[in-house]
DNA sequence: AGTTATTTCAGACCATTGTCCCAGTGGTCA
DNA sequence: TGACCACTGGGACAATGGTCTGAAATAACT
């Protein structure tokens, strides 16, 4: 599946300049004339793909741009590739999460590197997310009471005091404890508190 | 605590411009004249501090000190302050985990931002490797058997299934059981469960 | 009005774990 | 040799968790 590079840039010269060199490499590309423009039709983060963003553009800048993403929650690499770069601009967009930072004129080796690393990356992260979405939906699936129960469980409680913590009796626990293994396809508590772990669940006491 | 700031400069007269900044804004300093020097006398990683560093430096560059740093696993944040900043350098500083990277002259305001948010890294990150610190320093203290059946429990396998996975019985397991839940500290299967996790000792099967 | 989901609870029974007590073997080290 | 530790195992018993079958009240939605 080849990777889809979203090229925004006010020059439309340089836009179909980049396209062009980017499908010769075996890309999809999309362009945008305009942060809006990408902001309308937005990127699809289930989808491999990447950003190669100006600094400079009318409008919102790609330092903008990438804010906005963020606050939207989007995980889409970016590649800036600016004709000027000042330090604190490079240095911001990079600790805000951006995989490259690029100055024109760029080469093509240059510009390839980055776009499979950024590509990569994104690739791993949509893996990662998407284990943890699996697990969330899971969790989604159990009723406020299993939810409950569960928070206590994988904090090593055990049902006597849970059902008197929930002002109920231990078989109920027990008939809920039930329902909260099979819901989360678990048959061991290990494996249910490995869970709760990996969705930050247990940070609250622990810190 | 005041932090300590090592500054690492070839510079003689910046070198004491500098410390006399500092020292004025309250902070204890070293100064270095090359990037040899400080790793001659290695910051101690257990005392709040941050690393004030040229890039261009005779002998080992500043980027090229940040690198064998963190070979040997040093975590001191390091602030870059150079004359002459290229984006590529900047780049891959900052994507090395420099903290900061500045440009000569700088103001004190920003110099000071810089270190504090060092301090304040370096601060939390100190808090948490001491926390995983004192969990390995537990775990140090397993017997090698006592460490597999540890393992063993925290993927969730009974005893009995331990016991014949190690080629003794479900009796001697139980003993050893009791020992880890001993000397690791904890009371409950939960527990023991969020520690393996949290020292990444069950993504092995997790992947 | 009927259906469904949620939460509640019971008895009986087995499996698993935890906790006392105890003890032998083999290795290391002063 | 004597002391210590790791590993092994036993008996007896209590505590806890898991499974089966069954049931009832309440709320919400159709």
């Amino acid at each position: 599946m080849p990777g889809l590079v979203h090229v925004v840039d006010d020059d439309a010269s340089f836009r179909t300049a980049i396209e062009r060199r980017l499908k010769l490499s075996g890309y999809d590309v999309a362009t945008y004339a305009s942060a809006q423009e990408l902001l309308d039709r937005l990127p699809d983060d289930s989808k491999p793909g990447c950003i190669l963003l100006d600094v400079r553009i009318p409008g919102l800048s790609g330092p903008e741009l990438q804010s906005r993403l963020i606050e939207l929650g989007s995980t889409v690499p970016i590649v800036f590739l600016t004709g000027h770069a000042d330090t604190p601009t490079t240095v911001r967009a990079i600790k805000a999460g951006a995989e490259d930072f690029l100055t024109k004129p760029v080469s093509s080796e240059q510009l390839i590197d980055a776009i499979e690393r950024a590509l990569a990356r994104q690739e791993a992260s949509r893996h990662h997310r998407r284990k943890l979405e699996s697990l969330r939906a899971l969790v989604a699936t159990l009723t406020p009471r299993e939810h409950q129960v569960f928070d206590l469980i994988v904090r090593g409680k055990i049902n006597k005091q849970i059902g008197h913590e929930l002002g109920t009796t231990e078989r109920t626990i027990k008939a809920h404890r039930h329902q909260v293994m099979e819901k989360m396809q678990v048959r061991s508590l290990a494996e249910l508190v490995s869970i709760a772990e990996r969705l930050g669940l247990l940070d609250a006491d622990k810190a």
